[in-house]
DNA sequence: CCTATGTCAGCACGACTGATATTC
DNA sequence: CGAATATCAGTCGTGCTGACATAG
């Protein structure tokens, strides 16, 4: 790929993301979890994290991560926990609420989505999906 | 399609869309204009627009439009100019000025931006170049 | 004593709603 | 008069840096 190709891809994918983000962002529901939160608690669904293990996951500084928690906690979505073995530490664990209202946000927003989707033909929506692992490598590289 | 799988594809798109925010992010510069400035300013490239419509290109509210321009006029980089037809209108015209920042500013970002598809194989930057019309329409489907 | 971890305080940016001219 | 256009005022969410307490 030459070098204006390559600036000419840049271009239209830096475009095509833009007007993704508020896209995706325009579908949150009043009352319901944020974007941010369903990030931070998908994080969580699997098993319980640190504060500074959110922060890199997420691309955010330790202090927001916090303050992330913190809201969530006083919401009742999320406890933290002290560590046995080191008291510095801070893990921060997913409550059965957390949890239900987790999956009720996700599975509203991925129907909006997928709704969209049907929009598509077939060989668009399978374009997308090859694109995924692609684009998940991109980020990969963009990452510091 | 089906629906799981529909849910399955919703499921990893918006994922990915999340990393990906996070990723284009961090390649601001300091004292370089912000990315919602640069996508103002980028709306302004071809033709003078009116406050209403750069706020529902960008798919924000007018207030929130008048915002943004007052805060570029500030640094001149664009310039309100009355409509002779109707007094209730301004037309947003980027500056010479604000021509050249937003020259800068897309051409150091997609630098950084196809560097990193540099990392990627032919074939994955193929992915993503397919989809891009794509998720355009997707992002259509989406819209209000 | 130095480092790691998390929190607090204060700030900036960019969105929102509601209220207000002004013009059509 | 009602609708359209833009702005102003005030608020909220979410990020940041710098300072700090506590623990290793």
């Amino acid at each position: 790929m030459s070098d204006s190709e390559a600036l000419d891809l840049a271009t239209r994918y830096r475009e095509i993301l833009r007007q993704a983000v508020y896209v995706v962002r325009a579908i949150e529901a009043d009352g319901e979890l944020s974007t941010s939160q369903v990030s931070t608690l998908n994080m969580l669904s699997g098993q319980p994290l640190r504060v500074s293990e959110i922060a890199r996951n997420a691309g955010i500084r330790v202090p927001s991560a916090t303050e992330q928690i913190t809201k969530l906690a006083t919401n009742g979505l999320v406890e933290r926990i002290p560590n046995d073995h080191d008291a510095r530490v801070v893990e921060v664990r997913l409550t059965t609420l957390g949890r239900h209202k987790l999956e009720a946000a996700n599975l509203r927003r991925n129907k909006e989505v997928a709704a969209a989707f049907a929009f598509l033909l077939p060989s668009e929506r399978q374009a997308i999906d090859r694109a995924i692992p692609a684009i998940a490598k991109l980020n990969e590289a963009l990452s510091p």
